[in-house]
DNA sequence: CTGAAAGCGCTTACAG
DNA sequence: CTGAAAGCGCTTACAG
């Protein structure tokens, strides 16, 4: 394994100083004859400039800390996927720290983060104390919250609209002649969770019904599928929300498969989210889409505002579209 | 924002060199007090040794970077996060680039991870071209592939046993009494779909049996379906074996959905990975299963043991077992 | 054990 | 435009 190269080999191999290579990898002025001298030089040794090095005397290291959880529901690796694909067209890179939903080595983490000095941290369905909320802001580091709200007003974040979106499935379920509607909502720890739940409350308030029950998720299918079959069993409930589609396709399996409940016939079913898996024909789910093209490109602009102080704080909420399929009786006419 | 606190500060702070508190923070020798000291400081002043100047001199940046595709398939986010929980006990993090499946910009894309000076590189999903092998191994960065064999012998490598696990696929479809068996295979562009339909085509001969037919499903839910009809309703399969979960899932739909056939009264569905969905009811799908906890060890010690240059290049096989569900016919008896 | 000094590979004023 | 020099925040021989 050969020694690495660095600039100073470029440079005595074209003949000029290191500055000048530097200046030419830097985009920096130089002469039409030193950049072509440097860029053979390199092109012949092979060299490529250390960020890591250069991140060091420029303050940027152009890597963005990513923290998420919930990788098995789909909408995260979705989300994933087009925030690397967007950050990687800005010259901008992923470190990614997995941690549980609910909040355990957040801090840990966010520590961690700070060490290999990122320019910013997106934070995808995970909630932020305050405390560190104060230790990002000390270090200058911007966070932007993916998919979650912020009690405070100092943190950016960027959610679709879920009280507009509940009380959209709201208005479906009683138009589909529903009397007696449930939900089973995403973690209530989480704003995600209390802000659909809020919104279905008063989106079932405004077109005259009553919610019959509500049981809380916990973003798990398993836990879903036990307070689904509590809602409909025990409570007679012929149409439930459930807080997203990955809980929702628990439901649905539960449902079917061990109540042997036909869908709609016996209960309807509305998600959120919209992943990809809602629309197999298995499932067909009706739900409410996240737009989560506009979510990332909404997050990356901010963050990077933030990271290039041209940007304010920015509290973003994305209205979507109700996708309906066959899960949920649909209204008549 | 206040301007960054660094080793000097602390130094200054509790009366010692700046090489004391470097001393402290990596481990190397220092008196009681001094430690004392120096943590005391650090605390107060909230110092973290920045990741990013030690790892310019230790040559060590302690990232990993991950080269990712298909994360659409399941089997992928969750060796993702496996992979980042097992790094991360180790110390290291993932800097994760992701890419279309079919290899482009795979070159520019370890060219990025080469300027950030990763420690290692884990290739999943993508096969590696012999001069980016001859270019890592001159920059002196391991690489092992995750999920993909390598052609060469230079390269690390890890999989599942997938000839062998195809073989015992073909057994058992035989066995439960198919005659009219085909395969939807794996990207023929990729060695693992190619072992997969080796493995399958030798279990079919030693079970004295052969194929009707094999077509590519390229990794793709639309074209695997595509391809399931032309095998089963042009020639008349009664079993097909797909060459992953994430395509399974789509033929299961095509099959049932549009073609209504019965799943697996008309046709037996065999898959390869065992995700999670696969236990879903809505799919229930007989498929073998990659030990994938096993796998991202494999893939961690390996590394490991090259950076460390305490280990030398593996090729890993790992068998896995047959998860029998209802999506195939099962042998009498 | 501890401090002064060199150096990792770059960028960026500063002169010329 | 260009080179010499300082410096980013650390680690690590080297003396003491």
């Amino acid at each position: 394994m050969n020694r690495k190269v660095t600039s100073l080999d470029v440079a005595l191999r074209a003949g000029v100083s290191q500055s000048a290579v530097s200046r030419v990898f830097s985009g920096a002025s130089a002469s039409k004859s030193t950049q072509k001298k440097v860029r053979e030089a390199a092109e012949a040794l092979g060299y490529r400039p250390n960020r890591l090095a250069r991140g060091l005397i420029t303050g940027r290291s152009r890597i963005i800390g990513l923290v998420v959880a919930y990788l098995d529901n789909q909408f995260y690796p979705d989300a994933v996927e087009r925030l690397s694909n967007v950050l990687q067209e800005q010259g901008y890179h992923i470190l990614i720290f997995t941690v549980r939903g609910h909040g355990e080595h957040v801090e840990d983490t966010f520590n961690q983060l700070l060490d290999y000095q990122v320019d910013g941290i997106i934070a995808a369905s995970v909630g932020i104390s305050d405390e560190l909320t104060d230790k990002c802001a000390a270090a200058g580091i911007p966070v932007v919250l993916f998919n979650r709200g912020h009690e405070g007003r100092t943190l950016s974040h960027v959610t679709s609209n879920n009280r507009a979106g509940a009380a959209k499935i709201a208005e479906f379920l009683v138009a589909g002649g529903h009397t007696r509607i449930g939900h089973v909502s995403g973690w209530m720890g989480s704003t995600t969770g209390v802000d659909r739940a809020l919104g279905f409350a008063q989106g079932l308030a405004d077109a005259g019904a009553t919610l019959v029950g509500q049981e809380d998720g916990m973003y798990r299918r398993d836990v879903a599928a036990e307070m689904a079959e509590k809602l409909v069993v025990d409570q007679g409930c012929d149409a439930l929300f459930v807080g997203n589609d990955h809980m929702a396709f628990g439901v649905m399996d539960h449902l079917r498969g061990t109540l042997n409940l036909r869908i709609p016939d016996d209960v309807s079913i509305v998600g959120y989210d919209d992943v990809s898996i809602a629309s197999w024909v298995a499932y067909d789910l009706t739900t409410l889409r996240q737009p989560t093209n506009r979510m990332v490109s909404a997050t990356v602009d901010t963050l990077m505002g933030l990271i290039e102080r041209t940007g304010d704080t920015q509290h973003i909420e994305i209205d979507g579209p109700l996708m309906i399929r066959s899960s949920a009786r649909r209204p008549k006419g």
